[in-house]
This record gives structure tokens, sequence and C-alpha cells, in this order.
RNA sequence: GCAGGCGUGGUGAAAUUGGUAGACACGCCAGACUUAGGAUCUGGUGGCGCAAGCUGUGAGAGUUCGAGUCUCUCCGCCUGCACCA
């Protein structure tokens, strides 16, 4: 450290302070400008791995580096790591917080095809904004472990990986249905489809079936729930993970296709089912249109031009506007029936965009008497409904309770659970089903049709097939193109690449031609919080030893709309590492919770368009960063959505002002009294504690009130002041270094330790007790902690009040909490 | 549609997890002060009432000595839904 920045220059300490004292308005400008030159020229926040510390991990979800600059938004989530990592820190952990950026992704290309900037030249640019932006709130990131997801040296264990995920079998070719623009000839990313429509060219976009890399993160869906058990993820994640991942267990059957006549068309219809037992109230079945029994049998449809109207007209909507849409549509196959295994009839069969190809068989048997979405199905195309479970009324709706069976054959007056394995039991013997497990969670699609992106490190020979490119050859670094537009069969920007799509294969040596598409943003953030380990390694994606010291994240904070993709996605994508012996944790993160938005002062989102944005700049010049974190923790509960507001924000400035103010009434010689002590202690404790529960938001009340009382005194012992700075530093770091050089120390205030609190005195020695009759409030009694009940009991009926309002009343019964409440029960 | 969440003064909210509803702020009202500042300080501020008191946590019911908190029914709002990240 350099004395001479620590001083600013001047000689002494004494010599500093001097010039100081004659300033003696809060001038946040240049306290800030000032420490935090001091932290960078010091590195307070460099972090090694030392192994006589407790290490503790902290994280937060690093940002997309978007051209419209860092919002108000982000350093919620940041300032409140902040101040867990930089108590952490004074209580003597040895803290890791690191920031990065999640630097692929789609604007950067949208924005390079409409200006022709090079994506890396615009982010790169981007991520110098947010650097300094993050830099001017005065994070305690280390940041020399700034890591980037588009810089070659990261992605290239990114492509690493998706080879092991490849040699695992984890990856795999798979055809899957993307929104196509078919007059810009381009696959759309679900944002660029607006009411189904091309967002560029307003154009009908359809659904087409193209090649992509998917990767079987179905496999791991049982460790996925199972593990959540052990993890401290708050309950709202945890639910939001588990029903998204979706894990029902029934049965597949197997229903015969035949004719008309009953013949056998030799074709079987699979479907699932978590209710085999309701088997007797099949009245017919549903397929997806796109189910390919559809085009395999169209010769046999007498309507097969109905049927492939309603299945064009299927491609045009998304899955989200088939499941959201109320009113059922279908056509039935003419000309086929089903035929019930459990019964022999035959049933009708029909397509409708309300069974969707990507759950379960894509086709399902229909029990309208118990499953509303069936039975308004029937209702709408004249369908029988049978009930076969007892107890409710179907006339009007459907019966989705349980109930014993009725008109189900060998089922007859069986519950569910008995019914289910009857009918499972049934189902196997006669060979035309067995029980399953199925999920909702589907394969992770892996490829995009994009520029900005990994490329994909395979390459496909007419010989070998697909095949991984040699470890030597990583990082494979994505080649300039003549322009950032996919062809006109949609592939790639890359398929433009020229000799660089030209190679080898690997295996045979013979011609091979590159994988063009590239990998998901998804891909690059599954696994940047090992990187923060070990950032620099050449050698490997991190060493041993740091992913043994750091690992796991201790605590992992971000939105609650990335629970279902990317926090699912990098815990399997951490689970495959494990399997693969490269991490040493099952799980990467042991506690995750999460903050609300920031919306703007109307309620409304913060956007461009709607002119209501708040620039993180603007308030940072115009009222210190200090202050803007202080109000960011101050604004509402942390989990939840939070509206902007200058006037609340202009009263956290007052508050700071104060703080600065209060330093003049410190009196050298002042010894604290026993009201101060206890004062001192319970803002002590309801801090830390306070911060423990990310109550932030009450943290800071704490500490406002703890500011009143030390106004109220003409002189404030050093001690009382020195504790409120300590207690202040995760919050308002540059104010707290500040007040703590003032206060005549050579160390930095977010070097020293935390304090303690003394039981004893953070808690009341008298309590205020309340005293209700029936229930109703009648006044309150001053009594020293922990009175006899008799003593409380005693002083209660002494009330002027009580005594009044119970005169010629029988008094039934007394309750006596402790140091809280007496009530009366009288009549 | 499915899934998760939220609902308390004029506003943001708090409530030791079943025990004094509205802490801490914003705003507002009244007053003081003057280096006229984005001031600062003091007092007041859920509603009705002169008061005693009554009433009050989206609506309705229930459990309890006692419910913002637990249970059920209903209403309203927000978020996510797999190619935005």
């Amino acid at each position: 450290m350099s004395g001479k920045a620590r001083y600013n220059g001047k000689e002494s300490f004494a010599e500093w302070q001097k010039e100081w004292a004659l300033e003696d308005r809060y001038n946040f400008r240049t306290i800030e400008d000032k420490w935090q030159k001091i932290w960078d020229d010091e590195k307070a926040y460099k972090v090694e791995i030392d192994k006589s510390k407790e290490k503790f991990y902290a994280l937060v979800e690093f940002p997309y580096p978007s051209g419209a600059g860092l919002h108000v938004g982000h350093p919620r989530s940041y300032t409140a790591l902040d101040v867990i990592a930089r108590k952490k820190r004074m209580q003597g952990f040895n803290v890791l917080y690191p920031m990065g950026f999640d630097a692929f992704g789609l604007p950067a290309e949208n924005y390079a095809i409409k200006t022709g900037v090079h994506p890396a030249v615009s982010t790169k640019a981007n991520i110098e904004t947010f650097t300094r932006q993050l830099k001017s709130l005065g994070f305690s990131f280390d940041w020399d472990r700034c890591i980037s997801t588009c810089d070659p040296e990261y992605y290239k264990w990114t492509q690493w990986m998706f080879i092991k995920l490849f040699e695992k079998g984890l990856a795999y070719k798979d055809k899957i249905a993307i929104n196509w623009c078919p007059s810009c000839k381009v696959g759309l990313a679900n944002e660029e489809v607006v009411n189904g429509c091309c967002e560029r060219c307003g154009a009908q976009v359809v659904r087409k079936d193209k090649e992509q890399w998917m990767v079987a993160i179905t496999k791991y869906a049982d460790r996925l729930i199972d593990d959540l058990d052990d993890l401290d993820f708050i309950d709202r994640v945890k639910s939001q993970q588990v029903n998204w991942i979706g894990r029902s267990e029934g049965a597949e059957l197997d229903f015969e296709l035949c004719g008309e006549d009953g013949t056998a068309l030799k074709k079987k219809m699979k479907v699932f089912t978590t209710r085999p037992d309701t088997a007797f109230g099949v009245t017919y079945m549903v397929m997806a249109p796109e189910h390919k029994l559809v085009s395999e049998l169209v010769s046999k449809f007498s309507n097969a031009d109905e049927v492939q109207a309603y299945v064009a007209e299927t491609a045009k909507k998304s899955d989200l506007q088939r499941t959201m849409d109320d009113s059922k549509t279908g056509v039935e196959l003419k000309g086929i029936k089903a035929r019930n295994p459990f019964n022999n009839t035959l049933i009708p069969v029909f397509i409708s965009d309300y069974v969707l190809t990507g759950y379960g068989t894509g086709a399902i048997m229909a029990v309208p008497a118990h499953d509303q979405r069936d039975y308004d199905f029937a209702k709408k195309f004249n369908l029988p409904i049978i009930q076969v479970l007892e107890g409710g009324d179907i006339s009007e709706k459907a019966w989705e309770e349980d109930g014993a069976h009725i008109n189900s054959g060998f089922m007859n007056g069986m519950n569910k659970e008995d019914g289910m394995r009857a009918a499972i039991d049934y189902a196997t013997k006669n060979g035309f089903g067995n029980s399953k497990i199925n999920y909702k969670l589907r394969d992770w699609v892996f490829s995009r049709q994009r520029y900005w992106g990994e490329p994909i490190p395979m390459v496909y020979c007419e010989h070998c097939g697909w095949q991984p490119i040699p470890e030597s050859e990583l990082p494979l670094t994505l080649p300039e193109v003549p322009d950032y537009h996919p062809n006109d069969e949609g592939e790639s920007p890359l398929s433009k690449a020229g000799a660089w799509l030209e190679t080898t294969c690997p295996k045979c040596g013979g011609k091979a031609r590159r994988e063009t598409d590239t990998m998901p943003n998804w891909a690059g953030s599954s696994w940047y919080f090992l990187r923060y380990c070990d950032p620099h390694n050449d050698k490997e994606f991190a060493s041993k030893e740091a992913l043994e010291y750091w690992m796991p994240v201790d605590w992992y904070n971000g939105g609650m709309e990335h629970t279902t993709l990317h926090l699912l996605y990098s815990r399997f994508w951490h689970k495959f590492l494990y399997d693969c012996g490269l991490v040493p944790t099952k799980e990467p993160y042991c506690k995750r919770t999460s903050h609300g938005m920031i919306l703007a002062s109307n309620g409304e989102k913060m956007s461009k368009s709607r002119g209501n944005v708040v620039n993180p700049d603007d308030i940072v010049a115009a009222y210190g960063a200090d202050t803007f974190r202080l109000y960011e923790m101050f604004i509402g509960p942390f989990d939840q959505v939070a509206m902007w507001s200058e006037e609340s924000l202009m009263g956290v400035y007052r508050f700071v002002g104060k703080v600065f103010a209060l330093f003049k009434k410190v009196m050298k010689d002042v010894k604290p009294s026993d009201k101060d002590l206890r004062a001192m202690h319970k803002c002590i404790k309801e801090v830390t504690e306070r911060i423990d529960q990310m109550k932030f938001n009450t943290a800071v009340s704490a500490l406002m009130s703890y500011v009143n009382y030390l106004s109220d005194k003409q002189e404030i012992a050093p001690e009382l002041y020195e504790t409120l700075i300590k207690l202040l530093c995760p919050f308002t770091p540059h104010l707290a270094e500040e007040m703590w050089a003032r206060m005549g120390h050579n160390t930095l205030a977010v070097k020293e330790s935390w304090p303690q609190f003394v039981k004893e005195l953070a808690e009341d020695n008298v309590v205020t007790i309340a005293v209700q009759l029936n229930g109703k409030m009648r006044g309150t009694i001053e009594m020293p902690k922990d009175a006899a009940k008799d003593e409380v009991e005693k002083a209660a009926f002494a009330l002027e009040n009580v005594q009044r309002q119970t005169e010629g009343k029988e008094i039934r019964k007394v309750i006596v909490v402790p140091n809280k409440i007496v009530n009366i029960v009288a009549a």
C-alpha cells in the first residue's frame, strides 16, 4: 500500500485530517473517488487460496452485457451479496466474490446484422461500460478473476465439456420443431415471434423440423429432484424446479388401430396415462397433429383433406398458444378406430392441438368423465362420457377427485391404488402395456443457427459419422463470415465460413465437414462459477486444488426467471462433471436465494420504449454510490418486486448525511452509558441477524433507529460511533472508510472485524406487557424482564381500566404469556 | 391453460413466526430557525369520535383465550412456460 494514496498527497495523516476538519459538508464525490482508488491500488478485494481460513464463496448471476448498460435491477442482487460478502470478510472468512460477463447472445448478433459491427467489437465496448458502472458502485469483486464467456480461453473449456457430453452419449442429434419464417428464411427465437408472426417482416411463422444437437438432461431428472432435499434453496425455487421436471408415475398402454369394420391395421397407438385405472371410461383417443401415425395412415382416412388442413393449421401455433387456448378444436380420423384393450370396444380417434408431441407419447386415451380438458372436447364433439369413479356429478363438469371404481369390470369397487395396480398387472400380463415414469422435462435443445455463440466442436464424416475434434485443436475459434444472416435453408451464418468448413475426420483422416451450429447461451453460464476458482489456468478448466478449496458455492443469488432454465441446466452440467470425476461436489450451490425485480415508479417494467428507465450513472452522479446501494437495500423486501422512488431515495440520502454530520458530536473522552450500550448491542444484533436472513430493509431500519438515538445525544462516545461505522461498512463502504479514517485510524475499515453483541445487553431489561380483556387491548404494564407470573397478573388487575371493566364479572381464565401479554377472560 | 408467488395507512413497508397491527422511511399538517438549502430541528399523522370508546390487514367462513399470521372457499394482481438472457 502506498502512503501517498492513503493520505491523498499529504505527508502525514494528521495533516490530511486537518484538511478534512474544514470540510463539513458530505461530499460523496470526493469520498467515493478517493476510496475506490485506494481499494484498487491496494487490491483490497483480491483473494487467494488460504487454507488457514474458512472460505466463503458468494456468487451473483453474471450479467449479459447489453448495449443499454447496467439496469438499476442489477445492483439489487450485487449489493445484497456484496453486503453479505463484506460482512463475512469482516467476520474472518476468506471470501471469493467474483464477477464476469455472459457475453454471447442474440442482441449482439442482431446489432451486427443491422450495423455490420462485429459482435466481438460491440460486446467488448459493452463490457467496458458495464465494468466502469460496476466499479463506480464500489462492489468488492475480485476483478482479477473477471471472465467472459466469449473469450476463446474460456469457451475452449465449454467446448471441451460438450465433447465429454458427446463421449458419454449425452449429446445426440434429433429432429425438433423450430419457428420458421418462410419469408425471411430464418429460424426465429420465441422472442422474435410476435402473435405468431415474424417480428421483422410480419409473415406467418410456421413450425419446421430441423436436426438439432440435443443434450439428455432427462437422464438426470430423478437426481435433479431428489438432491434438492439436502440443499438450502428457498422453497419456491425448489417447488418450481420439481414442477418443471414434472415427474409422474403411470403406464404406457398400446391401443390397436383398425378399420371402421374392426379389421386390424397392424398399427399400435401408444399412450402415456397417469390413470390407467380409468381405462374403462375411455371413449375416444387423441393424437397430436404432428404424430407420425397421422402421416403413415393418411391413405386410410376418408377425410384426408380435412385432416391435412388441420395439421397445417396447427403448424402455425406454438405449444404455449396451444395449451393456453380454451376452445378445443380437432378432427376425427374417419376410417379408423382404436380398440380399447380392456373391454374390446371400438372407439373413435381424433387429432387435436391440445395434445402436444413433446410430452409423453404425443397421444392420449381420453377419459372425459374425469378430466376437464377431455370433458370439454367430448361435449363439443358429442362423444359419450362414461363415469368410472364414484362420487361426483358429471352432468356439468368432469369429476377430478377420487372415488371407488364403477363400470370398470375387474376393477369395480377398488380404490385408486388397487385399481392402478390391477390395471397395470392386467396390461402387463396381456402384453399391451407396462408401468412407466414420465417427465414434463424435455431434453435440452443445444443447437442455435446463429453466429455469436460457441462453435460446436464436431465434424461430420461420410464414413465415421459425427466425430468430436481432438482436444489439441481447442478452442475451435469462431471464424470470420461475410455476413451474419443465416443462409436460405436457415443454416447458421457459419455455413458461409468457406475454407473453415472443410476439415479432415479425426478418426479416418478422410474428408469431413464442420458443424455450423453454435451453442445456446446456457452453455457458457452452466459452469462459469467453476472458472472463477482458477480463471487463468491454461491447462485445465480449473485446478483440482482450487475446486476443492472453493467449491461448492456457499450462497448464490439470482432472478426467479432463471429457476427452471439456467439453474437447472447448471445443476445438471455440474452433476455430469461430478460423474466424470472432474468436480468434487455433486451439487454446485449450497444456498440459492432470489431477488425481486425493480419496476418503474408507476409499477411498470422499465424499458426503453416506455421511456421510464432509470440510469444508475445518473443516480451515482446525483447522490453517490453509497446512497444508491443503501437505497436498494432499503427499497423493500429483497425477494419481492419493488418500485423505484426518487423520494424514498432522498430519505436515504438524508440518513447518510446524518451519519456524516454525527461525527461532529463524537467526543474523545465521553464514556457510553448503560442505555447507550443497550442501544448499541441491540443494533449490532439486529443488523447481524437481518443481513443473514436477507432482511436488508429492516437491517437498514435498525441502523436508522440507532442513528436517531445517537442524534438525540449532545455528545457521543467514540465506541458508539465506531460500531455504527462498522455496521454500515457493508452497505456504505466509502462513507464507512472515510469516517473510520476521520476517527484517526490508518487501517482500512473494510478489513476491520465485525462487531459482536452481548446477548444480555441486546435485550431490554424492562418489558412492556399488553393487557387484554377477552382478547381486546385494555392497556399496558411495564415490568422487569422475566417477572413472576403472579406479579404480572397482579399488575394487570391493578390497571384502572381493567378494574372498571371487570367489575361484577366472573373471571374465568387468565392467560399470561411471559414478557408479552396478559389476557383476562371474563363474562 | 399449467406452475410459482403476492394482496396491511395517502405511499414503500414492519410485525420477535399465533401474542400491543402500522416499527423505519416517504408524503402531509403545525411550529422553530436562517449561511434560503435537494436545508435542518421539534411535535403530530390508519379511519370514525369532543371523549370514553368503536373500528381496522383483498372478500367471506372456520379453529383459538387471542388470527395480518393457521384451515377452507372466492376475488384481484404479478412472474415463468423451454431459441431473450
